[in-house]
DNA sequence: ACCATACGTTAGGTTATTCTAATACTATGT
DNA sequence: ACATAGTATTAGAATAACCTAACGTATGGT
């Protein structure tokens, strides 16, 4: 059986390894928050058992199997996700830390039982992809609130890593995936929008906008 | 925060000291399944740390403060078990080893938000009660069903431990808390009993009976 | 070309949990 | 009373996961 410690790696690696082709040693020991010898060390395992490859000064990334066991990770993540939010009324900046012990313990059978108990969903409650027990997964990008010009209707479809207080902030405002927004303003260099969601007008900022991802409604008739 | 291993340690205490007033460092190291020199340092440990007393070649029990977390620690078992089988479908013998990783990994939070969204249950799938989140649990035993005479009416209240051959067993019987089983024959000196279940005839050994704690119902009319 | 900086690895050590093998204590039956 | 069975502890060691401190290596700026 693979240990929690095994399965934090390989999605840091994971996760990483989406943004730029290697995940660097410091990279995983800033997500983790542990030393780099314990990455250094750690790695360096994870390569002999053939989870990762480790292409000197280049950088980590994961082999086919460690991806399997990543995404297989991931489901169980954000599968246990839908269900706290979906089932146990969770709000969205309470889910992450729950989410993140249930993923090590939850069987595959149990993962299953999830997804069929929640509907199926396609996506977690920050509207992330949910991997099939088949290991695909459908990556997928919006443009982000910040691209849309004045006038526009949107549905939001992702929320982007933000902190847990910010979370919680926009969570408040109901500004979370399949809510319909309306951006009445937006300021230039970089400045607030003004928008409308549930008849509320709520002002928010720049680098808030930057990590939500929308979809543009096209204009009905 | 406490690791899985002492939180293992101490709900195995308080389940043994149910049975005996003490619970000896074989009895543990025969339940956990790990060696006599394991218990015996962990034990200690447990002492020093204020969560269990240890009185020589008497036995151990828990403190307070022991027993608190043992508590905590089954009424996540419990609730987490209740779950598995009245949400996620799965049948008794299924739910064991699912629920000991469970009860590690849930917050005293989502302990409360399972309770709320099963509907405050008193007991789990086999009859347990499950623990109050003030530590309080209620301690109730039913006569089992070996001790009832042929003729009566049953429901049945608690499956107590059997192994997970023999639960899948009574699973597949339908010999599951909240069954009504009519007691046709009892065969002597320790012999079958033969039961009605749903309008099926089965026989039971009484090796099996005796694990099966019932209620007799009083005759209607 | 050289050196500082950033990045990684070695060296050496700690803590928790586990093990086997050997030792000690206790209680009981003859 | 003493041997033996049963029970518990000590001794010594392994593994995993972490740490700090010290040491290499490569790259980019001057």
């Amino acid at each position: 059986m693979l240990t929690e410690s095994t399965e934090m790696y390989l999605i840091t690696i994971y996760r990483l390894t989406l943004k730029a082709m290697y995940a660097s040693t410091s990279d995983i020991a800033a997500t983790l928050d542990v030393s780099l010898p314990s990455v250094s060390e750690k790695v360096r395992r994870l390569a002999e058992q053939g989870y990762v490859y480790h292409e000197w000064r280049q950088g980590i990334s994961l082999t086919s199997q460690g991806r399997e066991v990543a995404l297989n990770v991931l489901r169980k993540h954000r599968l246990a996700a839908t269900f706290l939010v979906q089932m146990a009324g969770y709000l969205l900046d309470e889910v992450y830390e729950e989410a993140c012990r249930l993923e090590h313990v939850i069987s595959d059978r149990l993962a299953d039982r999830l997804e069929e108990l929640l509907g199926y969903p396609r996506v977690d409650p920050y509207g992330y992809p949910i991997p099939g027990k088949d290991g695909t997964i459908a990556i997928h990008h919006y443009p982000t609130l910040a691209r849309v010009a004045a006038g526009a209707t949107v549905v939001v479809q992702r929320i982007n890593d933000l902190d847990q207080a910010r979370l919680r902030y926009i969570s408040e405002l109901g500004l979370v995936p399949n809510v319909r927004v309306e951006v009445l303003e937006v300021a230039p260099f970089e400045g607030p929008l003004i928008l409308k969601i549930d008849d509320r007008t709520v002002a928010i900022a720049y680098a808030i906008a930057c990590e939500i991802e929308v979809e543009e409604v096209t204009k009905e008739v």
